[in-house]
RNA sequence: CGGGCCGUAGUGUAAUGGCAGCACGAGUCUUUUGGGAAGAUUUAGUCCGAGUUCGAAUCUCGGCGGCCCGACCA
């Protein structure tokens, strides 16, 4: 994509109603645009890097079996009120139609799937099942904070499995927990698998948690092996050893909260009476499970983690596109933009008429991995940098896409 | 939802009761072109409302909006 046409700016100043890093970078690098608080616009280049979140999760929702649904953000009142939540989960925004029918925006999706699971499954023949879908949730959060990492809307893929048992569902549990631990490597992030409290959901769930200073959880970990627990869990044990491995120290950390894994049992599908005929005709509660992760929120962490004094450093599995093409002689980058596109190179192109300075200190904010430079100095050839390295080598643009393979 | 701080051109900042200024951006023209160029010229602002005062960006009250701490996070 040439540059003069990308809809984005970047900003000489950082924006001074953000304090998160995350937001501050991201709204700089003209990647998002903040509309109230804990409101955001994605622009081309940010939208670019959540489609390729997207698209990482999908592959791997996929694998693990699950059937893509969207789900409305509107839902019916009486949903709410059957699981009791109407009224007792906090954050629900409630509005109001025309002729005063009341509606919920969704914070989540359970009171949408179970009902539709009730339709899709009648036979022990149907289980299990698995739906998922990437969508915007609405949570009147109390306070949001952390730029884009807890707003009052965010993208978030959730994810419902479905089970004849509890032995069933035990065992898919376990396995999403790879699931999950591949999706976040891919995604280049390392989150850590944490005990946490299941909330209203269940006695207990599993986050993932990236251990991070600026992260708003706590998080108690072994430094010898997996023990990881939160806050809520570990409680104010306050031990120093730790009481799986009993060799390890007990270290803490904050963390941000990418992903959280629930046992949902049959807490929902008790209410919607979700049940299924078994192998004998007796009716059996499904049991089921949910899985989300914070799409939203993944682009914020990864903006918070990946960046230097110049601006953001994309993980090669995300960035918005995987070279920088910057022309400092006009025209000169036209051949070279083509054949990038030829040999399916994600290319933004800076085919605009600044200084060098500007467009080098532009795509450092922008933080592509690969900067290819061309110019009268460079001749017939190339000037290939990485961002987060400081020397630059002259090759060929043959060489430089064997480079990339 | 409790507490604190804050609100000035598109963006970032000055002016603390007395002429609203600077930088960047944007528009036009000329010259520039390997790390945020130079000149000329134009553009554009005190969140809203009330009050105090001879006089309010500045003080007071209310509203709206933003950030931070705490609570909450299904």
């Amino acid at each position: 994509m040439r540059q003069s046409e990308l809809f984005s700016k970047v900003s000489k100043n950082f924006p001074a109603d953000e304090e998160a890093l995350n937001a501050k970078l991201l709204i700089r690098a003209g990647f998002i645009n903040k509309e109230m608080a804990g409101v955001y616009s994605f622009l081309p280049l940010g939208l670019r890097v959540i489609r390729k979140i997207e698209a990482i999760i999908r592959e791997e929702m996929e694998l693990a079996g699950g059937r893509e649904v969207l789900m409305p953000v509107l839902h019916p009142k009486e949903n709410w009120v059957t699981t009791k939540r109407w009224e007792s989960f906090d954050a629900l925004y409630k509005v109001k139609a025309r002729d005063g029918r009341e509606m919920a925006l969704g914070p989540t999706h359970e009171e949408i799937i179970f009902p539709l699971a009730k339709k899709l499954i009648n036979s022990y023949k149907d289980l299990p099942i698995s739906f998922y879908q990437i969508q915007d949730k609405m949570r009147d959060e109390a306070r949001t904070k952390s730029g884009i990492l807890r707003g009052r809307e965010f993208l978030m893929k959730d994810f419902y499995s479905f089970h004849a048992n509890e032995a069933d569902l035990d065992r898919f549990y376990e396995k999403m927990k790879g699931v999950y631990a591949r999706v976040f490597e891919r995604l280049g992030l390392n989150a850590r698998l944490v005990e946490a409290s299941g909330g209203t959901f269940s006695k207990y769930s599993h986050e993932f948690q990236v251990l991070t200073s600026v992260g708003e959880d706590e998080i108690y970990f072994c430094d010898k092996c997996d023990f990881a627990q939160n806050k809520e869990v570990f409680g104010l044990a306050n031990q120093a050893t730790c009481p799986s491995c009993k060799k390890g120290k007990i270290e803490a950390s904050n963390g941000i909260e990418v992903g959280n894994i629930f046992k949902l049992n049959t807490k929902f599908s008790d209410p919607f009476q979700v049940t299924y005929k078994d192998e004998k005709g007796e009716e059996k509660p499904v049991f089921a499970g949910c899985y989300g992760i914070g799409i939203s929120r993944v682009l914020g962490t990864v903006a918070e983690l990946f960046n230097d004094e110049r601006g953001l450093l994309w993980p090669q599995a995300i960035a918005p596109f995987r070279v920088h093409l910057v022309e400092l002689e006009e025209g000169k980058g036209d051949t070279v933009y083509k054949d990038l596109q030829g040999a399916q190179v994600e290319v933004l192109y800076d085919d605009r008429k600044l200084t060098p300075g500007e467009k080098f200190a532009e795509a450092d904010l922008i933080g592509i991995p690969w900067r290819l430079v061309v110019s009268k100095k460079t001749g017939a050839k190339v000037e290939v940098k990485r961002r987060d390295e400081e020397k630059a080598a002259l090759i060929t643009l043959k060489e430089f896409l064997n480079l990339l393979n």
